[in-house]
DNA sequence: AACCACCCGCAACGATTGTTTCATTTCGTT
DNA sequence: AACGAAATGAAACAATCGTTGCGGGTGGTT
């Protein structure tokens, strides 16, 4: 089975068999390990030429090496640049998952598992990216800009109405003038009339984009407040109306894209902010929650260890 | 000679062109502007088809920004791959994210960045882990359960409404029969009524549990209905009431346990109930972006070339 | 209505890709 | 010296690459 090989270990397996080659697999494999780099950015036949060695030496080192061709012995070293701290994401996935999504759609549940594991796959790989992409700094950035501002107006419609309710109601916990724009009964921008100079938004917009969440964050742009996106693209509508513009990977194997990139970058927001507010904030937690536990609003720890009314599943994990 | 450009600025000037593309020029540099590093690392045609364009208009896009042909457009990105400084180990990625994030901050925004990195990391691993633990076979028969169900019933509150809210979103676009249960008014219960065998419900529950959530859960097991229910835990309060227990890890950095796990969940069984559905399903989507468009929900492609209100930030990364 | 400019899908083109095949050379062994 | 195995170079393979030209289609102007 050919099982994800790291290119340092290809690397390393290459140092070790060096000594065993012939004089021409050896100026190849020398080649290739002082600039493993080049692997991954040029074709098979450059490289050969680079290191004055015939093309087909460089596919019988690879073979040599247990790869089944050269493509095969080419991929670890992509995937390794890929992988670099500072760029965006992989998303070669996207044939091979989409294709896997086709299949699933056939009904096998095979199928379904495998759809299920490549969707878990790529939204890990877009939280790992989207960090990168944006940046611990500007994070943090944006979190403070929010923090300052008198008033906070969070803004998500339709799929990432989820991320808006989120951020208002964890704000709820620990702090006060956070106002969740959310149309109930049509009355959508009614809450915006105060907004001022001294306040932020925080909008959270991704394809397709929701008419009145960018028309909301125009308004908030024009009315001076600072204005803090999460969004799937540098371009997005909302990305040239934005103070600071936090874009994430959201596609995988689904055809809905994915929600847990932004929801990511919210509850990440919410802790920043919440770190922000020292120990006031924290008071005002225990504050809320005592307040809740006199509504009763959670299940009582006395009664956790009740028994189960019917059989069900659930092995420990 | 045409000195060597760079890659930063050649996307800096498809950013600033980006407005006055035409809508497949604009999908194709809309594709190239997230994710630049692949332009390096495949080919044209593989980039075309993973941006949904004919191969044609990424050679046009290239030729558009100035360039002789997409050849002379790629250079300069493979060239910034070259020149990227390696990081620290040649493997363990995760504690090299890290070390690279912590670097990265500066100053005051010291221990905020820090947490910012350790929460995403640790969703990451999270959503690793959850997956793992509660396997995909399981995962797909409770969707199963859910997909056969007459009406479904969809139940979470406080920090897993998002999920449940997205759930129920989610599934309008494409079959019928879900209730949301969001205690709109004060009226929690009143959907319940008519739960009888043939239904089912999905229950997200996570600490501290919420007391209604929990009843729901008892009430739907009592009339004989199918419980699904994403949880923390194996032995939580709605864990024994449930056919199925989806339990993920939640815990992390920040004082808030993380809804990321629930809500990758959450999006997986759509994902997997949509896939059920077969081409009816699809169809169904379909069809209720239509009637979006009529009401004209999102914001129409037409303007996505306008301009910024103010200068707004968002370099590129 | 007629026109023009542009956009975009399609289908080919030659060049280059990775790979295979085969004849030749090289080299160690008997 | 002679043999066989391994190594090597050259050529040909299908596949894919980037690129170009053509034609239907669209939208705006005269």
């Amino acid at each position: 089975m050919p099982q994800a090989i790291d290119s340092s270990y290809l690397l390393a397996q290459l140092r070790e068999a060096f000594p065993g080659l012939s004089p021409q697999l050896r100026q190849a494999a020398r080649y290739l390990l002082d600039r493993p780099d080049e692997v991954a950015l040029n074709s098979m036949r450059q490289l050969a030429a680079s290191a004055g060695v015939q093309p087909a030496t460089m596919v019988r080192l690879a073979q040599r090496m247990g790869c089944a061709g050269y493509e095969e012995w080419r991929e670890p070293f992509r995937e390794r640049l890929r992988r670099r701290p500072v760029p965006y994401g992989p998303q070669a996935r996207d044939l091979q998952s989409r294709k896997d999504a086709a299949r699933a759609l056939g009904g096998a549940h095979d199928g379904l598992a495998r759809l299920a594991v490549e969707m878990m796959a790529s939204d890990r790989d877009n939280l790992a990216n989207s960090l990168d992409a944006i940046g611990a700094q500007r994070l943090s950035e944006a979190a403070a800009a929010l923090a300052a501002a008198r008033t906070l107006y969070v803004v998500g419609l339709r799929s990432q109405y989820p991320a808006a309710f989120y951020v208002q109601y964890a704000c709820r916990m620990f702090r006060t003038g956070t106002i969740l724009l959310d149309a109930q009964g049509g009355t959508f921008a009614d809450d915006l009339r105060g907004m001022g100079g001294a306040d932020a938004m925080l909008v959270f917009s991704v394809l397709p984009y929701s008419r009145e969440a960018v028309e909301a964050a125009r308004f908030a742009a024009e009315r001076g407040a600072a204005v803090v996106s999460v969004t799937d693209s540098t371009v997005a509508p909302v990305a040239r109306l934005s103070t600071y513009t936090l874009a994430v990977a959201n596609d995988g194997p689904a055809l809905f894209r994915s929600v847990v990139p932004t929801m990511a970058v919210a509850q990440t927001l919410v802790a920043l902010l919440l770190a922000q507010g020292g120990a006031d904030a924290l008071a005002q937690v225990a504050e809320s929650e005592a307040q809740l536990d006199r509504f009763e609003a959670y299940w009582p720890e006395t009664e956790m260890a009740e028994r189960p009314v019917s059989g069900a599943a659930g092995d420990d994990q």
